[in-house]
DNA sequence: CGTATACTTGAATTGAGTCAATAAGTGTGG
DNA sequence: CCACACTTATTGACTCAATTCAAGTATACG
């Protein structure tokens, strides 16, 4: 390997947030010497469906959409991924999803193989992803009360927490979101049409609870009233 | 520990199906150690959502429902569980969900702390699990595509063929089911009101896919049908 | 056999979807 | 900087699938 070899870890900004994290700075240098760059343009696919499970990645820029489509189109987004976010693990020989940029994004991409030489190695990083496919079960039953249970308004309310909250675990402001999907991608997520997602989201500005000054930046006035809401414990008034 | 012990692990008729399958007869010795059995009820509770999660637990008899609640009452049903199916495992300090008996049933209780102990003694134990996770992990994303996009009747055939495929992983025939849960449970489960479970049940009768000899027998007659409705993929006549 | 529970069926209601039109952004080249 | 094209978002009117409410009918059990 050439001693000139661009060093990508060296250079992560999000290690400490991703599976990376547990490896000390020496141990790094492993995966340092498996991993490759991808760059995709917003909207092109990481990989598809079915497609063989080869690699798995670490989103390092941008966001990622996963979904499922049914035959006919429709869409199901199972998730979004930020910077520090990991995909593609442990899912049979195919990916069981399609990954696409949302945006111009940028991942790590690991050799399925390689990788699993460096966990025989290294134990801690096979705890820290049974740690982290924990929470996402855990994320994903709670997604299943919001697709089977919740109306569109307890929906869109639920999501911006999310999103808020995601914010506010990497130290920045929940208040003022910026968010890198679109509405249909929304709607697609929480298992509404787009028309309905617009509508709830101008129904919590007409509530006072939020504000749009543009469409992908949402400013959060009353927080409080957005839990109460995205629980279902509507009041009256 | 006194040597007349009933020892639950020697006489357990699931063990090749469930996570103790990985271990070879005299390992067994070790879970055998800190296991008690939990006998529960029809409609009993084994534990609710934010309980402490002290143990882990895996079904012998009887089924298991999962579920979450909203405060309003709603419920949705996240998994049904059979001997041989394990739960509780890596949820955080607190259970993230409440588990109830559907019928009469018998779980291994392990105290999660002693567990803990013999997986650092027996490493394959935590791989069996993360490959578990992995499995429950893409069900999961399944079940997000079912509420989230289907309409009532690609709903009930998907559950049909999830229950027919589960008979068949045990070796048994799918074509004839003894269901455990009741239509509410079903509804439950699939984002549904009971009354349009019943309906599109009948509505499969009415199409002869299916007979129901009594309600929770049901004769699967024509299984391709039933899964090109649930993919949605409906033909005109 | 009666009573409770579970299941089915019917009629009316409604929340979200669909279809259609308009408005607001975004980017490009003149 | 503006005009145009294009995409994304919003709003309105109507429709419809699933829910709710209300009976009924099986089925299980003491």
């Amino acid at each position: 390997m050439p001693s000139t070899r661009y060093s990508p870890c060296a250079a992560c900004q999000v290690r400490d947030q991703t599976i990376c994290g547990v490896l000390q700075p020496h141990e790094l240098e492993r995966l340092n010497a498996i991993v490759t760059e991808v760059h995709l343009e917003r909207g092109q696919a990481l990989f598809f469906q079915e497609d063989p499970a080869d690699s798995v990645f670490n989103v390092t820029r941008g966001h990622i959409r996963v979904l499922k489509l049914l035959p006919d189109g429709r869409r199901q987004i199972t998730g979004f991924l930020y910077p520090g976010d990991f995909l593609g693990m442990a899912y049979g020989s195919e990916y069981a999803y399609t990954a696409e940029a949302i945006d111009n994004a940028v991942l790590c991409r690991f050799p399925r193989e390689k990788l699993k030489a460096v966990f025989d190695e290294f134990p801690q990083l096979e705890k820290r992803l049974l740690e982290i496919s924990s929470n996402e079960l855990i994320a994903a039953q709670d997604q299943m009360v919001l697709l089977g249970r919740k109306s569109a308004i307890e929906r869109i309310a639920s999501f911006l927490l999310e999103m808020i909250r995601r914010c506010e675990r990497k130290g920045q402001d929940g208040g003022e979101l910026r968010l890198p999907m679109n509405r249909e991608d929304i709607g697609d997520y929480l298992g509404l049409a787009v028309e309905t997602t617009s509508r709830n989201l101008q129904e919590l500005v007409a509530k006072e609870v939020i504000e749009i000054p543009s469409a992908p930046r949402i400013i959060v006035q009353q927080r409080e009233r957005l839990e109460e809401i995205a629980e279902g414990e509507q009041k009256p008034w």
